[in-house]
RNA sequence: CGGGAUGUGGCGCAGCUUGGUAGCGCACCUCGCUUGGGACGAGGGGGUCGCACGUUCAAAUCGUGUCAUCCCGACCA
C-alpha cells in the first residue's frame, strides 16, 4: 500500500471527546470515526485489524471443531417472547417496527436464534456434539455508551454456542473453548486471566470471563486473585474474612434505644458512639425487579448487587430511592430516612442477610425511626419470621483467598471473551429437543462462548501503546512495516525504497511505503502513531548501501542493508501465529 | 434515570458579558522554498454558528423550547 493513496487522516490532536488511551489513539491515528453515540465507522486501518481478530478466532474455533454460520441482525419478537426475554432482557434491546408494524429487535446476542436454528435441523444425538458460531454486528443500546470501542452500542463479536446430550458432554466443550479461547487472545499479543464471574441476563450456572489486565482507566471489571491461580470478577468472587470484633458487649452492657441524632452514615454513627463499623448491622434498600428488598450486612462491609440479585433470583436491581423509602416505611407504619433503617418489623418483603451477619452480637441497629438506634440487640431477639442468608457481600483486597487462605490481590480487567454453561434455559423454554437412543426427547445441554471482536481490538490499543501512538502485537497489526524514504525527491533513497517495497509484497509481508512528499518528522509520527510494528527508514546512510530498521515495540535500532532487512521481516512474519 | 457541561468549516478552539459584514490554529488545494522527529512564506476553497419559535431595524450573541453530544453518579444509608 502506498500511504500517499491510504484512506487515513490522522489528527494533530486527540478529539475532545475522548476519554481513555484506546480510543483516544484509534481515533487520533484515523482508525475509526464516530458516527453516532456509541456507534462507529470503522476506517481501512481499523477493519484490517479486524478481520485479523476475525480470523485468528476463525482458525481456533474451527481448530476446536466449531462451524461458522451467520444468523440475522434483525430478529423477530416472538422467539424472544419463547425465551422469555422480551420483558425480561430491558431497555438495551432495541426494539423496532416493521412497515407492517411487525415487532422486532437488534439482535445483542444469538440464543434465540441459535436454538430456533438447532431446534430446525438437529433433530438426533446422532448429530450432537455440535458447536455453531458466527462474527456479527451486535447491538445493545446501552444506558450510556463510553469508551469509545470499548463500550459502544454497536460492536463486532464472535458468539459461539454449543450443543450436548449430557451435562458431561457440555463440561467437556466447556474446557475445550476455553483452551481454545487461552490461544486466540495469546495469538492476538493479549495477556489476558480466565476468572470466575457472574452469568447475568444470558442465565445458565457456570461461568467464566477473559480479562485483558491492564492499568489504564478503561478497565471496566475488578479482578480479586490470588497466587494460588483462584481469579474471580467482584461480582462473583467470594473470600474469607479476617477476624474482627464482633461482640458489642464491651461497648453495650444492656439492649436498649438511643438517641443518635443525625447519623445518616455509618460513619457518623461510629463517631458518635464511639465504636467499630463491624458491630454495626447495616440495612440497605434496594428494588429487585420493582420490588423491595432488605439487605444486612455487617457495616464495614459493602452489597454486590449481582450476588443479592441472584440471592432472590432477580434480574435487575437498584438501590431504593428516599422517595421508595418513605413509602416502604410508611406502608409499615413508620417514619424513618435513610441511616436509621432496620428489619424490625418489615414484614412481608424478603430480608437477605449477608453471612457476616451470623456471627454479629449485641450489635447496633436501626429501627426505623429518625435519630434513634438499638444497641446490644441480637438478630434472635429482633422477632424476624424469616431471614435468608447469603453470601452478598463485596469481596476486598487483603480478604483470604476461598481456596488457599492467603490474601487476595485486586487489578483492573477489560473483559474480552465469556463462555458460559446456559444448560437447558433456552431449549427447555423453547422445546428445542433432539431424540434419545430410545426416541425419547429432551432438551439440548447448551453453552455459548462469546468473544468481543472489537473490543478485543481497543484492549490490545490499552495494553500496547506509549505517548507517541499505538503499538500493535505483530499478529493483529494492520500493516507488518512502513517503509519510510525520507526524501522522495532522492532518486537512490526512492529507488530503493520501492525496491524493498516489491520484494516485500512478493514475500507476502504487508507493507506501505511513504511515498508522501512529507517532511520525515511529519512521516515518524505517523508511523508510530498508526503503530507499525516495524519501520524502515530509507535516508542519508543509503549512499553507504544501508537503512535504518527500527522494532516499535522496543524501539531499537540497527543500520543494515536493504537486503537483511528484508530477510528480516519476511523471516518474522513467516513466525507469526 | 439524576447531576454537570458543551454544540461555531474535517479536527481543536475564540467570538457571546455589552446584538451590527463569522474568526484563529491544524487539516485541505496552488506556487515557492525546505527535507532525519508534526518547517517556512504567499495565495486559495470550505461554515444555514445544532434545530425551532420569539424579542429586535438587526441575533452566533438575548429569551423560551427542543434535539444532540460528552463528563460524573446511579454501591453502603
Amino acid at each position: 500500500m502506498r500511504m500517499s493513496k491510504l484512506f487515513v487522516q490522522t489528527l494533530r490532536e486527540y478529539p475532545s471527546d475522548a476519554e481513555v488511551v484506546s480510543h483516544k489513539m484509534l481515533a487520533r491515528a484515523g482508525y475509526i470515526r464516530k458516527l453516532t453515540s456509541g456507534v462507529y465507522n470503522y476506517l481501512p486501518l481499523m477493519w484490517r485489524v479486524l478481520k485479523k481478530i476475525e480470523n485468528i478466532v476463525r482458525e481456533e474455533m474451527d481448530n476446536a471443531g466449531a462451524q461458522e454460520l451467520l444468523m440475522p441482525f434483525v430478529q423477530p419478537k416472538e422467539l424472544w417472547e419463547e425465551s422469555g426475554r422480551w420483558d425480561a432482557y430491558g431497555k438495551e434491546l432495541m426494539r423496532l417496527k416493521d412497515r407492517h408494524d411487525r415487532i422486532m429487535c437488534l439482535g445483542p446476542t444469538h440464543e434465540e436464534i441459535i436454538t430456533a436454528v438447532a431446534r430446525d435441523g438437529l433433530k438426533s444425538y446422532k448429530q450432537m456434539p455440535v458447536n455453531l458460531y458466527q462474527i456479527q454486528s451486535k447491538f445493545r443500546d446501552e444506558v450510556r455508551p463510553r469508551y469509545g470501542l470499548l463500550r459502544g452500542r454497536e460492536f463486532i463479536m464472535k458468539d459461539a454456542y454449543s450443543f450436548d446430550t449430557s451435562e458431561e458432554g457440555l463440561d467437556k466443550e466447556y474446557n475445550n473453548m476455553a483452551r481454545a479461547y487461552k490461544k486466540i487472545f495469546e495469538r492476538c499479543g493479549l495477556d489476558t486471566k480466565m476468572v470466575q464471574s457472574d452469568s447475568g441476563a444470558i442465565g445458565g450456572s457456570v461461568s467464566h470471563e477473559f480479562m485483558v489486565i491492564t492499568d489504564t482507566d478503561a478497565g471496566e471489571n475488578d479482578v480479586f486473585y490470588c497466587d494460588c491461580g483462584y481469579s474471580a470478577n467482584s461480582n462473583h468472587a467470594v473470600s474469607k474474612l479476617p477476624e474482627v470484633v464482633v461482640d458489642g458487649k464491651k461497648y453495650f452492657s444492656e439492649t436498649k434505644i438511643v438517641d443518635t441524632p443525625n447519623t445518616h452514615s455509618i460513619d457518623e454513627l461510629c463517631e458518635f458512639l464511639s465504636i467499630p463499623s463491624t458491630i454495626i448491622l447495616k440495612t440497605l434498600v434496594y428494588i429487585v425487579d420493582k420490588k423491595p428488598v432488605l439487605a444486612l450486612i455487617r457495616a464495614d462491609k459493602t452489597v454486590e448487587e449481582t450476588k443479592l440479585m441472584n440471592s432472590v433470583g432477580g434480574m435487575d436491581i437498584r438501590i431504593a430511592s428516599s422517595a421508595e423509602i418513605a413509602e416502604l416505611m410508611a406502608e409499615h407504619g413508620f417514619d424513618a430516612v435513610a441511616g436509621f433503617i432496620g428489619p424490625c418489623g418489615m414484614t412481608g418483603i424478603p430480608i437477605v442477610a449477608d453471612e457476616t451477619v451470623r456471627d454479629m452480637k449485641n450489635f447496633v441497629v436501626g429501627i426505623n425511626q429518625t435519630d434513634k438506634h438499638q444497641v446490644g440487640a441480637n438478630l434472635s431477639d429482633l422477632g424476624l419470621d424469616e431471614i435468608k442468608y447469603a453470601d452478598i457481600r463485596l469481596v476486598e483486597a487483603g480478604d483470604f483467598c476461598p481456596e488457599c487462605g492467603k490474601s487476595l490481590k485486586v487489578t483492573k480487567g477489560i473483559e474480552v471473551g465469556n463462555i458460559f454453561k446456559l444448560g437447558t434455559k433456552y431449549s427447555k423454554p423453547m422445546n428445542a429437543v433432539y431424540l434419545d437412543k430410545n426416541g425419547k426427547s429432551h432438551p439440548y445441554v447448551m453453552g455459548c462462548y462469546g468473544i468481543g471482536i472489537s473490543r478485543t481490538a481497543a484492549a490490545a490499543v490499552e495494553a500496547h501503546y506509549d505517548e507517541h501512538g499505538i503499538k500493535w502485537p505483530i499478529a493483529i497489526a494492520p500493516y507488518h512495516v512502513v517503509i519510510v524514504p525520507v526524501n522522495i525527491q532522492d532518486e537512490l533513497q526512492m529507488k530503493v525504497a520501492e525496491k524493498m517495497y516489491e520484494d516485500l509484497k512478493n514475500a507476502g509481508v504487508e507493507v506501505v511505503i511513504d511515498d508522501r512528499d512529507e517532511r520525515a518528522g511529519v512521516k515518524f509520527k505517523d508511523a508510530d502513531l498508526i503503530g507499525f510494528p516495524y519501520r524502515v527508514t530509507v535516508g542519508k546512510t543509503i549512499n553507504e548501501g544501508l537503512v535504518e530498521y527500527k522494532i516499535r515495540e522496543t524501539g531499537d535500532v540497527e543500520k543494515v542493508t536493504p537486503e537483511v532487512a528484508v530477510e528480516h521481516l519476511v523471516e518474522i512474519v513467516k513466525n507469526i501465529k
